[in-house]
RNA sequence: CAGACAGACUGGGCGGCCGCUGCCGGAGAUCGGGGCCCCGCAGGCGAGAGCCGUGCGGAGUCUCAGGCGACUCCGGUGGAGGAAAGUCCGGACUCCGCAGGGCAGUGUGCCGGAUAACAUCCGGGACCUGAGCGUGAAGGCUCAGGGACGGCAAGUGCCACAGAAAAGAUACCGCCCGGCUUCCGCGAGGGAUUCGGGUAAGGGUGAAAAGGUGCGGUAAGAGCGCACCGCUCCGGCGGCGACGGCGGAGGCAGGGUAAACCCCACACGGAGCAAGACCAAAUAGGGAACGAGCCCGUCAGCAAUGGCGGCACGCGCCGGCCCGGCGCGGCAACCUCGAAAUGGGGCGCCCAGCAGUGGGCGAAAGUUCCGGGUAGGUCGCUACAGCGAACGCAGCAAUGCGGCGCGCAGAGGAAUGGCCGUCCUCGACAGAAUCCGGCUUACAGGUCUGUCUGCGAA
RNA sequence: CGGGACGUGGCUCAGCCUGGUAGAGCACUCGCUUGGGGUGCGAGGGGUCGGCAGUUCAAAUCUGCCCGUCCCGA
């Protein structure tokens, strides 16, 4: 478990230009159960230095019962490893559909990987 | 007792750690916007007293402002459903539209009641289906179930194929009568062919063939006559009414289809919380007011006109102001009548579902003002047609009225969760997005009530 | 969340309003033409009309309810 559980409501991404960002100067990356984007935000971003995420469970999913269960899970394993990411990050995750029935243990290890996939990708 | 069906209710429990969010209470540290006035410094004008207003800094006071707007922490409390779903109906609410009428369009459709309203609910009626009883067969009686159930007796259309004929009937095979010819027979008569007529019983076709059954009747037949049933019309009776039952008349007209056009009755303006209200950057655009030479020179061109330069004018920028410098702009306005007007006529564009008709608009740079409005923010946003029950009254009931008790999500890239332990009968369908009333669809297990069937006992 | 359109052979569509026979093009199969292929000509196969009910004698067509796809509105 890592020792800084941050501020999470200023740890999201709220605003559809704050997604559109993301999408314009990343790429996509894939891991296996899901794919991401990131990117870094100059020094004076009103944002502040806060790392962020951003979560998207779109209709290919499944119904909303299953897209909130999904959603849920990612923001929890999220949560849990949100210490891992640099400052000034912003993060989108797509998940796919098998987060609704994999094991919570694999699900952080992924996480975890892709944060710290995402840290060395910053200072690179 | 078991099964099926129908209806009502319910929709895993307990505990631990971590997390999200609304409200209430408490604590903490920090941050900010605007107005007014004063002081100091710098600046401009003036001979000066002094005046001007700009920038920077400081102090005070008022206000936003209510110990409160944002933030953190602590404590308490609340936090998905019966369908939250499909978006199929009905409302509330909001904005837009609305001189009045016509046409068009959409929906509903037995009767009465309930309701804010409905295509919903309750009660009733007729009809249909099934079972039982009954009958020669129907009609009839009892029980159970069903649902888009006004009008083809206002008009129009359609009814393929088959069939003779498909809608104010018809005559294919038949049946019957009469005539001609012919055959058989001694004869009475019989057969065949053909012509004319009668008939709607039988055959055959079809989804459907012009009341049904029985008896009489007849050349054969036929509501042709009679009985029962059905049907239509009339009368009066009961019922708020759909309708019921009674009496009389009529031999029977009127096939089906309106989830065909349509007729009748009734109802309906349109869009939807991404409605809409308030605040409001940047950029672009809109409206109003103000708004300047028919100048001179020169070049191109037949000309209209266009390019360049000068002076004047208008405007912007630099500047506190003047001077000055730099930059930008232009004689035109939809056409026409008229001497002209705020006048008349036309043209074009825009708006109003359509027609008639009505309303609005038609000039440059630039400045000022105004309004709309995007990003974004705040509100709408949850306390009401609210929920509960074993309350009382009215009603067969749906439901209404009165009293009692309860406070039950309110997010906004979107909370209501994650992980673990444990118990059992191992948990289905499924996640609020303005809110209610219904309908429809999905659904593991459990509880209760009713009906039917089977078995067992008495 | 709200509003709207569509679903017919393997593909793209017509037929639906006004109900009785499902049709066109491409693709596919076979035959002829050619030395062979293409082209051309001829013949043929292939459709629960998205599903379930209802109205009707009769439904791709009319009505209702479900399923799926697509589009529009901040």
């Amino acid at each position: 478990m890592p020792e800084a559980i941050l501020d999470w409501r200023r740890a999201r991404l709220r605003k559809h230009a704050d997604y559109q960002r993301v999408y314009q100067v990343s790429r996509r990356h894939a891991s296996a159960s899901m794919t991401y984007f990131f990117r870094e935000r100059p020094v004076d971003d009103p944002a502040g230095a806060q790392a962020r995420v951003g979560l998207t469970t779109g209709r290919v999913l499944g119904k909303a019962v299953e897209r909130n269960r999904i959603r849920r899970r990612m923001r929890e394993a999220v949560r849990l490893h949100l210490g891992l990411l640099p400052e000034r990050t912003d993060v989108v995750l797509h998940p796919r559909k098998n987060v609704l029935t994999m094991s919570f243990a694999l699900l952080e290890k992924e996480i975890a990987r892709i944060f710290a996939a995402v840290a060395a990708g910053a200072r690179a």
